[in-house]
DNA sequence: CAAACGAAACTAGACGTTTCGTATCGAAAT
DNA sequence: ATTTCGATACGAAACGTCTAGTTTCGTTTG
């Protein structure tokens, strides 16, 4: 729905016929939907305003997507492509903390209440939610339970652990803020994750 | 916005003057509110949808409720003015997990999809969000903080644990799960509990 | 008499579609 | 090389439809 060019078969051989649609168009569209996203909250942007901070015609915009909630969606995840990566060391533990503090601060931003729109919004959009499920939640729980499954074979988390469970509850609070609209503090990484680690339990 | 008759200062004496509201009417609006919200995402519900099943004009509707969303939140609480209330034992923390599985039980049936549908609307509406955290989220996590609370002056758990983080981290995957459209499953509760207790580091 | 109620018309705004004329590409014809 | 043609994208603008919320008016009830 996104996709660059998309010059599958293309090298100057096949092309389909008629004007090629334009590109300078289309990142303009995303780019206004993605602007728009930071502005207000997604009910409150009208396909109409989308075109015309595009400088496009509406029915350019429903030509390409089927619905304001796609486009909005595409003109995020095209702004978002960058990934959390954390190159690995000898401390997977550390590791996963480190991934996990970058994920709470980038989300603490504008990125983190967008985020909660669309999730609100996928609420009312079942094909949205799947899309966001697709491309970003089970993308980003794979990267820290990758984390996690290394923390355990290096022998310092339990062997028995359930690595999504423990994503879960690693990221929960974070969740949780952003779609009550309660602050991220800074230091919420740390706690919840000294929380995990340690447990509740007395008798340390 | 919601309150029963009230007859504040009226036993016959003071009334203000007129037809007086017709109580079967606003709860049939009440519980036609509520029956929409099982069947369908509030987008779908239309307030003439709510007037018609509950036999009752769109203006009365208006007249008593500002939007629509107010409707469908008071028939929500309405209909959920049942507390999780657990009655205290000598074992606090054996209280807290009864209390956090009866919370994952109800909220795993229609109760909780309406929640979820709810919290999302009320993303985009400010209203909504703040009577929801008022009515629903802080009353409950009260509830569990002092079960928290109890259960650390036991000696049960640690005497430095943060009774807020830890509430988010046991009800974290129950949230999660009903604002991603994800099931939850019927272990859910007794295992995000055994790993708040535990924590996850190796060495147990 | 004062206020609540029902019925129905109404306003305003948004989504998404359609129409029509224009612009831009490749390919074929001259 | 220039023109023509078909196919497609684009912009402008009107349009249909749906819904929230309001208003009017006549009726009902204490």
């Amino acid at each position: 729905m996104i996709e660059p060019p998309s010059k599958s078969q293309s090298d100057s051989a096949t092309r389909s016929p008629g004007r090629p649609r334009c590109e300078t168009s289309r990142l303009a569209i995303l780019k206004a939907a993605y602007d728009l996203l930071k502005e207000r909250p997604l009910p409150e942007i009208t396909s109409a305003a989308i075109a015309e901070r595009a400088g496009v015609s509406k029915a350019t915009l429903y030509r390409w997507w089927p619905s304001k909630e796609a486009v909005v969606l595409d003109g995020y995840f095209a702004a978002m492509d960058q990934h959390f990566e954390i190159e690995p060391t000898e401390d997977p533990l550390a590791d996963l903390e480190r991934h996990m503090r970058s994920a709470y601060k980038t989300m603490s931003g504008p990125d983190g209440a967008i985020f909660a729109t669309l999730v609100a919004s996928g609420h009312f959009h079942p094909k949205v939610m799947n899309e966001l499920n697709e491309q970003m939640n089970s993308p980003r729980c794979q990267e820290t339970e990758l984390l996690i499954q290394r923390a355990i074979k290096a022998g310092q988390l339990r062997a028995d652990l359930d690595p999504e469970m423990v994503t879960d509850l690693l990221f929960g609070p974070l969740f949780g803020r952003l779609m009550t609209n309660a602050p991220v503090e800074p230091d919420l990484a740390e706690r919840t994750f000294n929380l995990v680690v340690r447990g509740m339990l007395a008798q340390a």
